[in-house]
DNA sequence: TCCATTCGTGCATTATACGCACTAGTAAAA
DNA sequence: TTTTACTAGTGCGTATAATGCACGAATGGA
């Protein structure tokens, strides 16, 4: 039983023909009357008492009749309550994002989020979990390094610059690394992130590449810890410049290799995302998030920005 | 779009799964798949975001279907109502008679199909023109004669055997018609019915047929009104044995031909008939009118039980 | 690492929908 | 009374949609 049909009955019962209905459509015919037809087999009576040249409503038709059409009205607006749901830049956006990350370059932006969007609230699971976004209902994700979920759409944000630095009395107290392969000697902390190794690399202008394994007495996934600890001397650590970029820049943090390009993953991955689970139907209210980040981070990161204060 | 596909969303929603689904309905998990991106299509959005071995619904997939599900369910409802209406020996049957026949044959009988089925009552149209069924919301008519209309399906009830017969007072004043021509210069009152004319045939034992031209002083189409006045002399009549029969074998009629048939139409037609709109999806409430009058009329009409006083 | 399960897609087959031509019937106009 | 215009129904051929099957990719659990 097509929706279709039940509507073409209302119309029919409205204009008591089947072939006024069909030049309206632009049908024959004779597919308004199958139709009609079909329904009534599906249904097992008879809606219509036909003649040559009439057509009216049997008693069952009448009372089938006072009973559908407020259905199919009802069924449009099911359809347009699920529609405003995924269209409307308002609901609940739930968004997901590594503790430090989000506090540092996505909360400060929420206020203006909010005013330009009125309608929208947030829901900010900040994890250093990578949370899987289908079972915890997650509309948009913001990761960081390489991406291992596979069917959701991922959108770059930014490139992610990483730096090995130590604060000067770490360099006073311990020496500073000359090479590479040094680092085996030192003191690091690490950052348990997903897809960040014990193992770093680093390449040269050259394009030589060295990994070097790396030890240390810390491990952890936050990483604003990770640097208040290397700001007090405890340890090298490889982070990236939205986190170390003020402290290199004062002074307060030393790069301890300039020249080479380093990382703890792989040299493609270093990048922060945004990751959604489909762009077919993406809710607005995801698409207006993806967008305000994308128009934020566009010319130059937030850790970037010389205005930051 | 069709409500299958609406019932299959439900189901899927409430199980979570396409396999499971489709496992139940022995058909392939690829055809609800399709069903339901068809559906998704359809509505212009995202009902499940799908990892490969999870399945969950999207916001607009819940709204949706806390709507959806009561419309399924009112849907089931509206048609068992029309159901209802159409099957169950109850709710008003409209039956069209002519008013002689009626008031003799029918009207006696209605206390009997009454109280069979109590939740039936009548509506009982006496009239001896003959009404449209379909534009009148007829359910049945009784009907005698040739019948004109097409598109309905008429059932015999009895035959109507016809007689031409005067008063002894009219013979004694008129004289008696010797052969059927004699008949046109005698006063005939007339009935006034579809399908009888003012031309009277007779066929004799050999199959002879005579068609004679008849006039008097008296038209209309009340068959009692008719017999009253052939009764107090006034003319000669042909009418059926269901009005006359009593008053010839009582002698206060005569028969003039009795070794004719005779009749004020087709020798074909002289029936009496139900006649309803439609066989297919008959309503139940005719169906046990037509059933309860056959049984009635099968082995001798009314008029002809012995039993009648 | 392997296995079982899920959803999605291409392909061939089957089923259904549709337009067209025509029929039968009928009301209205000529 | 005849003709015309209109209605709903049906057969037939063609186009379209639905379906099962086979297979692939992904994933969770053992």
């Amino acid at each position: 039983m097509e929706i279709a049909a039940l509507r073409t009955f209302v119309e029919v019962m409205r204009r008591g023909s089947f072939a006024s209905v069909a030049r309206d459509h632009g049908v024959d015919p004779s597919s308004i009357s199958r139709a009609i037809a079909t329904l009534e087999d599906e249904l097992g009576l008879r809606l219509f008492q036909r003649t040559t040249r009439r057509l009216s409503a049997t008693e069952a038709g009448l009372v089938y009749f006072d009973r559908v059409e407020p259905i199919i009205a009802e069924l449009e607006r099911a359809r347009l309550r699920a529609v405003d749901v995924s269209e409307a830049p308002r609901g609940t956006l739930r968004i997901a994002a590594p503790v430090s990350f989000a506090q540092l370059n996505i909360v400060p932006l929420l206020p203006e989020l909010a005013a330009r969007y009125p309608d929208l609230s947030f829901d900010l699971r900040l994890t250093d979990a990578a949370l899987d976004l289908v079972e915890e209902h997650i509309d948009v994700a913001v990761r960081m390094g390489p991406l291992r979920e596979s069917g959701l759409v991922a959108t770059r944000l930014s490139p992610m610059v990483s730096k090995i630095c130590a604060s000067p009395l770490y360099i006073e107290t311990q020496g500073r690394p000359q090479s590479p392969r040094d680092l085996e000697k030192h003191k690091c902390l690490l950052l348990a992130m997903p897809g960040f190794s014990a193992r770093w690399r680093l390449r040269d202008r050259e394009g030589n590449v060295t990994e070097v394994p790396v030890q240390g007495p810390l491990r952890t996934s936050n990483a604003i810890a990770l640097k208040q600890c290397a700001l007090a001397g405890m340890g090298i650590i490889l982070q990236a410049r939205w986190i170390v970029g003020r402290e290199i820049g004062d002074g307060s943090l030393i790069d301890l290799f300039p020249a080479h390009e380093v990382t703890a993953a792989d040299f493609e991955a270093p990048a922060v995302w945004l990751l959604y689970p489909s762009r077919a139907y993406l809710p607005l209210k995801v698409r207006v998030f993806v967008d305000f980040l994308k128009e934020k981070f566009q010319n130059a990161p937030p850790w970037d920005a010389p205005t930051r204060q």
